[in-house]
DNA sequence: ATGAAAGCGCTAACAA
DNA sequence: TTGTTAGCGCTTTCAT
């Protein structure tokens, strides 16, 4: 509490009776020193409480250890989960994480990556919403790892088996016996929806059913919304489908909800399948089917490339699926 | 893409024909140069692409422009809205936030105050989980602001109004026709939850209400156990109750589900009321009534008050108690 | 095995 | 109004 100072290498080679090169090879593990001076400087650090300033590390080395993450809303549960397996995992090889939400707000993510330019973060990782992103060019020959998403220009992509998604879901709907699938999507037509839709549509192709357009809806993918598309399909057509899939949870809830209000019973008359297993799913009544985007390999996958990319090692796998698996609960 | 070296504040100076004194007091807006002097600087440094380099600044000025947040899970709704509104704020003010999730875990938990002190964080939010909160040695004179709940030796709190919630809660249900509520929290007992429960108490004794031990019950605040809680209380005392207050929405959830599946119909029978307003409350069938936090006027509280802090100003306020209201809906 | 010293990019005190 | 310069704490090269 006393001297406001921090303690530098300086004053450790100091107590040490040894040169500040000599410290610096001690914390670095560089080799070049003796057994007996490696032992006096630890325990000279030790007893110091000495830590070792970043900045002037990263004035040198050009280097931050610390990583910034663009997400469009930490308050979904999907990209948390993401945030939180990085998190830990990043921490454990000695990085922080400088967070940024970009709220899906253009100028929001540019002044976000202008100041993760400006902080000389080592890497970006990527957690795309659902527009393209745009192409960056504050922070050119900085690496990058995109989740879910990416630009035409990207490099690395890491991102879930959503064919195999979209399989899955059609076939547990056939299984349960639907004829009739109502495929519900978010109305932003990115490539991740559109392979759930191919693997949805291979589903019925396999068990001889016709996919046609009057059963594919779109709306913006949130609860509100997705209760006003129901509302007026259900008025306008009637319920004349025996199962739906959405493109993810949310949508899914709101569907049952808006059906059951109308009398209709889930899983009984219709069946419903959602997509990412976001807790909400199983905390619904009934609990929520769903094919569930494993979050945590998704974040491990990243911290792993990234960490490799900011090493200088080349990356060989340009693009890495990461499988997805069915969860089937009470609405199927 | 082609030269890997960044432009520094010397090439500016070089290309304007100024010093780099100069430079830096056009950048800093310090004064003592001339209108020309500073229209040529500002020319140069955008045609340049400058951007400081914050090493070198943190280096110089001890100054990270760089805030460290603790929270025990991202994951959580409530956290992760406060963090989107301090993430959104501190940009707006040129600070980045470093995220930390704590994970309640107390080993991760020091690692990461050891890495936000190597980081130079300039302050840091702490956003406190369930558990008392320990001493923060690492970190000395470095201003910190808690909220939610804090440490004996805290300097400054920030919080939100947990006896007017607990009172709107308890007036609700009794205004409802409600007489015998029970009041189900969270097990670890905190401070808050401790006010939540004075005023409930209250509104129960302005309505001659007695409150008796046999009507408290408490758990470990998830899904998963509060359900096992009621499943076990129905099972051995029958419903003998008819109202619920829970210290937070997840459990009242948890309620309502056992109940309906036990044909105990909400809000007929029993009426519940939960505390937060995370989202899951408005999706859920029938919506929550709950007790709405304002996660907003907190972050910017936090905000505001840790950058008074960084700038050495005196904080008058030590706590300051963020007003709750009810949003009353369908489980009331 | 160890030390001396240059220099990373910047701010601020001092000089002009 | 402008320039010169010391030095923040560290890594790294070159001597020894």
């Amino acid at each position: 509490m006393e001297s406001n100072k921090r303690v530098s290498i300086i004053d450790v080679a100091k107590k040490a009776g040894v040169s500040i090169a000599t410290v610096s090879r001690v914390i670095n593990q560089n080799g070049g020193y003796s057994k007996e001076t490696e032992e006096r400087v630890r325990k000279t650090i030790e007893e110091c409480g000495f830590t070792p300033n970043v900045n002037a590390i990263g004035l040198r080395t050009n280097r931050s250890n610390s990583i910034g993450v663009i997400v469009p809303d930490i308050t979904n549960e999907f990209f948390a989960r993401i945030i939180r397996e990085l998190d830990t995992f990043l921490l454990s090889r000695r990085y922080s994480l400088l967070v940024c939400n970009s709220n899906e707000d253009y100028m929001l993510e540019n002044m976000h990556i202008k100041g993760l330019a400006e902080k000389h973060v080592d890497g970006i990782i990527y957690i795309s919403g659902q527009n393209e992103i745009k192409e960056i060019s504050e922070i050119k020959n900085l690496p990058i790892v995109y989740i879910d998403r990416a630009p035409k220009n990207a490099e690395v992509l890491i991102l879930s088996d959503n064919e195999t998604g979209g399989y899955l879901a059609g076939r547990e709907l056939i299984a349960k016996g639907c004829t009739k699938i109502l495929f519900l999507r978010d109305i932003r037509y990115a490539s991740t929806i559109r392979s759930r839709k191919e693997g949805f549509i291979r589903a019925l192709g396999e068990n001889g059913i016709s996919f046609s357009e009057e059963l594919e809806m779109s709306c913006f993918p949130e609860y509100e919304e997705t209760r006003g598309v129901m509302e007026r399909l259900l008025r306008e057509k009637g319920c004349f489908f025996d199962g739906i899939f959405t493109t993810n949870d949310m949508m899914a809830l709101a569907c049952i909800n808006v059906l059951m209000e109308n009398r209709i019973k889930v899983p009984d008359q219709v069946r419903v399948v959602g997509f990412d297993n976001i807790s909400l799913s199983q905390f619904a009544n009934p609990q929520i089917t769903t094919i569930a985007q494993d979050t945590k390999e998704l974040a491990l996958h990243a911290g792993e490339t990234i960490l490799k990319m900011i090493e200088g090692k080349e990356i060989r796998k340009k693009k890495t699926i990461i499988p997805v698996r069915l969860i089937a609960r009470g609405t199927t």
